[in-house]
RNA sequence: GGAGCGGUAGUUCAGUUGGUUAGAAUGCCGGCCUGUCACGCCGGAGGUCGCGGGUUCAAGUCCCGUCCGCUCCGCCA
């Protein structure tokens, strides 16, 4: 019977006397007194013990950190002059009456105050205790509530949850899957879904018509800050739609959830096609809180003598591009354009030529740059002037193939911005669309999204020319993260047959998706759906870089449970169940 | 698979050029204090310097290997 959260009394209890269970956030004695801060998942009230009311003083002197209490007293004002606006404790304490320890603690391995600063190991051995912490007490709050902020948006418009398998078989999104080996079936293995792609495109199939589910995917892939192997996804799908549909839906959707969540009204989602964000932010995930963008100079550059220029100017496939640094010069010292060296380096450019731009007034006097000396004023003067360089600034270049420049300089891009200062306070979502059908893989075609991706073109077409076939899939990206994403599906078999042979993949499309294929050949709806990463979703909100801060028992970086140690090695009579010998 | 950073008291960290008994803060234990709230004061206990090997008269410190944690590339949308 619990009559009221520690973290819930206010003046208005004042007089009353409340029950209070919980535990012993921090015990202080002053004098005589005892002041215990009792907490629960609401927050802390202070239970003071006075020496006067010897019996629960007698059982209060026994309690330390952690311990934890069922306690009763009467609710009154602080004492005049101790009222703390800062206090977590609040306006009003208990004058302690009873005090029952319900369970004792040892010293907790970790402080739980708010000053706490564990490492992530101590943290994720000992995860239930730091999950007792106010602050993650807070996220595991605000991860219900947008759960149930995303369940009620969908409700209210008409979509059934429906659970899908999760011992299932391998699903196209193209990462490695976690197997379940069968003991039915020696030799033979379910595989964990990467998403619920398959099942909920079955579903309308079903006629379901409109399906959502807040599900649980897994990948066995290495893990990042914002990549967990299991993680969570709200899948939805439906029937009947074009792209704009499912885009206004998750449009929708998302700025609800942020609303409802924290309060903020995200400005509407703008619409950048794949080309241009390549184009102009060298990702497909651009953050467009950054200013900067990239300026293609091939044309400029094709015909001067510098041939690391020229080069990528003139090759099918090579691209040429300038990132112009606003006030770089003062900011940036000799040591950290070296860095930045080695920071391109990472992602396969061979080196970042920049130039200085001492005085722009000057002509080329009041430049430079160790790549001057390749190149004529008319170019440098051309190139300039494109990009609106001023004095002050510092030009930087890429020229190489069209993805590593993309991967490079886009990636650069995002570092400039972050150490000029340029990232603006604001909330930066948008859509991304028209992406190509395929990426070029190792020896053949493979899919950009999945190989259930309504082309934008006929199956002709496609068979013809596809690598100019561009997609109806749609990516939706907050502040440089993609967070969610989908597409228009395949829904005759005439069209899924051609792109499985484009990527061919015949013999295995059958083994692995023919019972997908007899299914367009019954009655299948046009349809087609989204699935937003629901972890990245509540870094946003929760207002964190690390995607363990919102999940409640993550994984390590090398996919371990350091609370349960997971994985564990299992009995020789479990492996013989299930046919399987270690190495 | 690769690159970088880290691992020293329960916790967070310092530890100089390799040098003799490894420190601080906090937590913990004991004592004092009648309004504290990161209380204060006095005292105390607390160490497999991640693990294994090597170099050396001597290793927390140098070398090799290995394990664990974090960030990133590859991978993964």
């Amino acid at each position: 019977m619990r009559t009221h959260y520690c973290g819930e009394l206010t003046a208005r209890h004042i007089g009353e006397t409340v029950e209070l269970t919980g535990w012993v956030h921090r015990r202080r004695d002053h004098g005589g007194v005892i002041f215990l801060d009792v907490r629960d998942r609401a927050g802390i009230a202070q239970v003071v013990y006075d020496p006067d009311v010897e019996e629960s003083f007698a059982a209060a002197d026994r309690v330390r950190n952690e311990y934890v209490l069922r306690v009763s007293g009467r609710v009154r004002p602080r004492p005049e002059g101790t009222v703390n606006p800062d206090m977590a404790t609040g306006e009003v304490e208990v004058l302690g009456a009873t005090l029952e320890v319900l369970n004792e603690s040892a010293t907790p391995p970790i402080q739980l105050d708010e000053y706490s600063d564990a490492g992530e190991d101590v943290r994720l051995r000992y995860r239930f205790l730091d999950l007792r912490r106010p602050e993650m007490q807070e996220r595991l709050r605000l991860r219900a509530r947008a759960t149930a902020a995303v369940r009620r948006f969908l409700e209210e418009r008409g979509f059934w949850d429906v659970e899908t398998p999760t011992l299932t078989k391998t699903t196209p999104e193209g990462a490695r899957d976690y197997l379940v080996p069968s003991r039915t079936h020696p030799g033979e293995f379910f595989a964990l879904p990467q998403s619920p792609q398959i099942f909920k495109q079955l579903l309308m199939m079903a006629s379901v018509d409109k399906y959502y589910q807040i599900a649980r995917c897994y990948r066995d892939e290495d893990l990042r800050a914002d990549r967990q192997p299991e993680f969570t996804q709200i899948d939805i799908e439906q029937s009947f739609v074009t792209e704009g549909d499912v885009m206004a839906l998750g449009e929708d959707l998302v700025k609800t959830v942020f609303r409802e969540a924290i309060g903020v009204e995200l400005p509407d989602f703008p619409v950048i096609s794949y080309a241009d964000a390549m184009r102009r932010f060298g990702s497909d995930a651009p953050d467009l809180r950054n200013p900067l963008e990239l300026v293609d100079i091939a044309d400029l550059v094709k015909d001067c003598g510098f041939k690391v220029f020229s080069g990528p100017a003139n090759a099918a496939g090579g691209r040429v591009v300038a990132l112009r640094g606003p006030g770089a010069n003062e900011k940036l010292s000799r040591r950290e354009l070296d860095d930045y060296v080695t920071f391109v380096a990472r992602y396969g450019a061979k080196g970042l030529a920049y130039i200085k731009v001492n005085d722009r007034a000057a002509g080329m006097d009041g430049l430079q740059s160790p790549i001057l000396k390749f190149l004529d004023a008319d170019t440098v003067a051309a190139v300039l002037d494109r990009l609106g360089a001023e004095t002050g600034d510092i030009v930087f270049f890429g020229a190489d193939t069209a993805k590593v420049v993309a991967d490079a300089m886009g990636a650069f891009r995002d570092e400039l911005g972050r150490v000029l200062g340029l990232i603006e306070e604001r909330w930066a979502p948008l859509w991304v669309t028209d992406f190509p059908m395929f990426e070029e893989g190792r020896e053949t075609l493979t899919p950009a999204h999945h190989p259930f991706t309504q082309p934008a073109c006929s199956a002709a077409e496609l068979r013809a020319d596809p690598r100019a076939a561009l997609s109806r899939a749609y990516d939706f990206v907050l502040n440089g993260s993609e967070v969610g994403g989908g597409s228009i599906r395949v829904h005759t078999p005439a069209m899924q047959q051609a792109i499985f042979d484009v990527l061919d993949m015949g013999q295995e499309a059958q083994v692995k998706f023919g019972f997908l294929i007899d299914a367009l050949k019954l009655g299948c709806p046009p349809h087609g759906g989204i699935a937003f990463g629901f972890d990245r979703l509540m870094m946003f909100l929760a207002g964190t870089d690390n995607i363990r801060d919102v999940v409640a028992f993550p994984k390590t970086q090398s996919a371990s449970c350091l609370l349960t140690a997971a994985p564990s090695a299992v009995d020789e009579h479990q492996l013989r169940e299930l046919h399987i010998r270690v190495r």
